[in-house]
DNA sequence: CTGAAAGCGCTAACAG
DNA sequence: CTGTTAGCGCTTTCAG
């Protein structure tokens, strides 16, 4: 193994200074640190990570927590694993996986033994048992999600709030009167997984503030499912023209169901997701959709905790505007 | 921080006791292990991951490489890594997580700077660029999935030409003679992945064998692409009474297609499927399948992982034996 | 069965 | 702008 008094003979100069040429915590005369960058080229040196986290007590890993759990929709937690690991490459750290299961332990593990800098957590739920730890911690962490209480802490996530009400005012503005959420498994409630309720509680606002007649479905992720909310919703309020879907595996089968039950999308219903763009363009009619950015929110989870890292201070919550993008799933009411 | 010559303080002895008290490669008498455990219980001290590292050339961390692109289907992916993770941590390792994006550099960098000391490789391709790289690290490595020569490697996947075998032994059993696949999008046959093409050359070597008729049919996964592959289907072999779907996200979709053609399943048309379990078993008409067993593959690949690193030999490869379910999409051919 | 001590390879004062 | 050097916390000979 090459190693940095190898470099530092080789280009004629002391440890320290390619330590330096390479961190660029001190100045560097040109000319030397072209003759370093030439012997570390030609000796192929790579720095030891573990003798670098040793002495400087930085590993430059971070840690992504990633849920397990039923209701959490797999291609959306992959996509965003991959968006924090591509984003904190960019700022020269790698990622630890670890699993939900591991729970407050493995947080306390990874950071004790000094494997990772800091720490992302997936998945946070109103009153998650890793608050306190998050905080007593000495390492900064991101929560992707909201909590009951923020105090002291660092959390991010589309405002899924302001996205519920997005959808109502959209289908209101379109002249519809009559709405229903078609919501997240029930055991996602139980939870109290925050963005569930924040969805619901948008909804609801935006449709009494309208004055339009409005309902809320949780519903399991299977299709007999969504058949059987497709009948419920259409019994139970006949006068139903607009439809919010925020659940993710049931948007397809529920728009299958509805037509089969004879309502034409758009003509006769109107139809809008909370979910993953590419979700929403698959069906055979796109559906008009807030995006859930997974890509973006795993980029600013790096980026808030670079800064933090940093030494910064960073906004204990961040919420991202919903972007709402129109397809072909929504349109006017038909006057009847 | 406390470190290790405060346990060995606390316990009254020496820091190598500690270390040989925690790792068991010496003898300790049960008195003096005693006195140590409770001075680590007390002090609540954690190995510096780093100094481990360092001190011991290993870091007790493994590299997960995961593939981004077009074709595979995401929940497999993240079902194999959760049982990468988890099986990791049975062993007292942890996970790195790269993507296929980093290519080779990602690979030699994480090995070495030491920051890894194993590594699995996911999507292997037939003549994948990697193989060089991996045959000369001085690093075991497991690789999924199998390239045109493992010489010199270590593979392990589900035995994916068994597998396309099953379907069709299955499918001419119940009397069935003329057949066809429905195989993954063109592009995974044109990077040449090779589990894709050891289905088709099982899928049609057990139909020759079997003198039934056949024909295999690269079909994007979008729905319209169903609706397509069906009626192509259809209309080219008439006489067609039993499908091998070996697409993950087309299997609904083609089902539904097939009905709304007229196709009764398993009535009509016997329709079998190489996917996940939980796939085949969510559709109207749960779906005889042979499984890929995700998790199973992780667990293993993690075993043959630390086999080698303990120093053992182990098989250049490994195919795991197809399993398959009977549910109710396959039946008899109905006599004309 | 236990201890002393020499590194592992790098960073960051400190000194010039 | 550069060099010297003292650790970082742990493992592992070597010695007993």
């Amino acid at each position: 193994m090459v190693k940095i008094t190898d470099v530092a003979r080789h280009a004629g100069v002391s440890p320290s200074t390619v330590s330096y040429a390479l961190s660029g915590k001190r100045p560097i005369s040109e000319e030397t640190r072209r003759r370093v960058e030439e012997a570390i080229r030609e000796l192929g040196y790579r720095p030891h990570a573990g003798a670098r986290a040793l002495a400087s007590s930085k590993s430059n890993v971070l840690a992504l927590v990633v849920p397990l759990r039923a209701g959490i929709h797999v291609p959306t937690v992959m996509q965003f694993a991959v968006s924090v690991v591509t984003t904190a490459r960019r700022y020269d750290h790698d990622v630890l996986l670890l699993t939900q299961e591991e729970g407050e332990d493995g947080l306390s593990r990874v950071t004790d033994t000094a494997l990772v800098d800091a720490l992302i957590v997936m998945d946070v739920q109103l009153h998650d048992p890793r608050l306190p730890l998050l905080r007593s911690l000495d390492r900064p962490s991101v929560m992707i999600g909201f909590p009951a209480s923020a105090e002291g802490l660092t959390c991010i996530d589309l405002d899924f709030k302001a996205a519920g009400e997005a959808c109502v005012e959209h289908l209101a503005r379109l002249g519809h009167r009559t709405v229903a959420l078609v919501g997240s498994p029930p055991e996602v409630y139980v939870r109290q997984t925050a963005f569930a309720q924040r969805v619901v509680q948008g909804f609801t606002a935006a449709a009494d503030r309208n004055g339009l007649a409005s309902s809320v479905h949780p519903c399991e992720a299977a299709p007999d499912a969504a058949r059987e909310v497709a009948e419920r919703l259409l019994r139970e309020q006949p006068a139903l023209t607009g439809v919010v879907v925020h659940n993710e595996p049931l948007l397809e089968p529920l728009i299958d169901a509805f037509e089969q039950l004879g309502l034409r999308v758009p003509a006769d219903l109107s139809v809008t997701a909370i979910c993953p763009d590419e979700l929403a363009e698959s069906p055979r009619v796109p559906v008009t959709s807030v995006a859930v950015p997974s890509a973006e929110v795993g980029t600013r989870a790096v980026e808030l905790l670079m800064r933090k890292l940093g030494g910064a201070d960073v906004p204990e919550a961040t919420l991202l505007a919903p972007r709402m993008t129109e397809r072909g799933s929504t349109g006017r009411r038909a006057v009847a």
